[in-house]
DNA sequence: CGCGACTTTGACCGGAAGGTCAAACGCCAA
DNA sequence: TTGGCGTTTGACCTTCCGGTCAAAGTCGCG
């Protein structure tokens, strides 16, 4: 009998392993080629799975995709959430980049696949952007225009404040190769990108 | 005959037209699915040509490609090309982020190009990146340098100057479906950003 | 008008894609 | 040890994809 695929039932040891190999070769496939682009023979490969046992695991490459991107939500958001109303204004917002930075550095692959679905119109969670996502943004941007007004940090226009925000720390993953390609060898983007956003959004939050 | 691809000869008042209209239409195949997940005949259906037709002008799907890929990367660079050495520091960079943001709001599709190659690797472009892109943006980054050097403007790694342009410009375009998700209707994410922007680069940049 | 060059297309090809299915395999509790 | 359930797979189906080709249509110039 086929496992059912969103259940939390207790799965077998095989299943786990088998389950978590395909999403893990589908993230790495789905990433670098967008969901057109991404083929299920590609991905049985990577796993090391034959496809009609991929397709054992789960009923069609749209439900892989499908759970990749609602498992990635939770993780790529989780940072703005912790975003803490009573903490110091500075501090929080410069935790936060750095934070968002850390994703980017230790899970590109999430960020691409992220940008990928973006880029190619977010058909699969253009719902989910403009509820969950607005609302979170909107709740933050709330926050974030309460400093202000307490003269705690710059006045501007709080929601570009978070765009610049995701801008310049997911650059750093979905443009890896041409970050590289500019620095040459020797260098190490995170490290320094990481230095040089601190300095950014200090001055940018200076009163 | 064929019409050769790359040749400056005289070509027919049809040719023109329809070497356009396939580019046309491939800009938004590509731009909106990557290369792998692009299909002749739906590149084709969007021109208003048969898909033999299309083979007719352009010998292969690659060749389309390469020739939207090769007729960008002018345009994109142009910007920084017109980065005067010799002008006011910043009111050169302002100059540049405008300018930058105008392609943008004005060519989101050439963007989405360029950011779905990067994105899948740059297989058919790293080349260029790692000399065309990294000579321009190190002659440039020298010309940073020096005007940091004589205290012109704030000290900072040129290169991350430079990468942060790019990523808070382009986020505008290939983040369009989030960016617009999550202001809402009632806003003009270009108008806003310019202003945002021009806020974001003097106090980074001021003494 | 007529003719040669340019343009367009329907039919087709081989391979790859997503997905199905029945049969075979293997693990483990009784 | 064996029966049964969970797992795996080879073969196959249909559709799609990039690309070819010969034949038909059209344009413009003499």
């Amino acid at each position: 009998m086929q496992p059912e695929p969103t259940a939390n039932r207790p799965q077998t040891r095989i299943q786990r392993r088998n389950r978590q190999a395909i999403l893990d070769a589908a993230l790495d496939v789905f990433s670098q080629h967008g969901f057109r682009g991404a083929t299920l023979d590609q991905i049985a490969e990577v796993a090391g799975l034959s496809k009609p046992n991929l397709l054992y695991y789960f009923p069609s490459k749209e439900a892989i995709h499908e759970q990749l991107l609602t498992g990635l939500l939770d993780i790529w958001l989780d940072p703005l959430r912790k975003l803490d109303p009573k903490g110091d204004p500075l501090r929080e917002i410069l935790a936060y980049v750095h934070r968002k930075l850390e994703l980017s550095r230790d899970y590109p692959r999430e960020s691409r696949l992220f940008a990928n679905e973006i880029l190619q119109g977010a058909s699969r969670i253009e719902r989910v952007l403009a509820t969950v996502l607005r609302d979170l943004v909107d709740r933050k941007a709330r926050v974030l225009m309460r400093w202000m007004e307490e003269g705690r940090i710059a006045a501007l226009p709080p929601h570009h404040l978070i765009f610049s925000i995701w801008a310049l720390t997911q650059h750093y993953a979905d443009f890896d190769v041409q970050v590289r390609a500019v620095l040459g060898p020797g260098h190490d983007p995170y490290a320094e990108a990481d230095a040089f956003l601190e300095t950014l959004f200090r001055r940018l939050l200076a009163i």
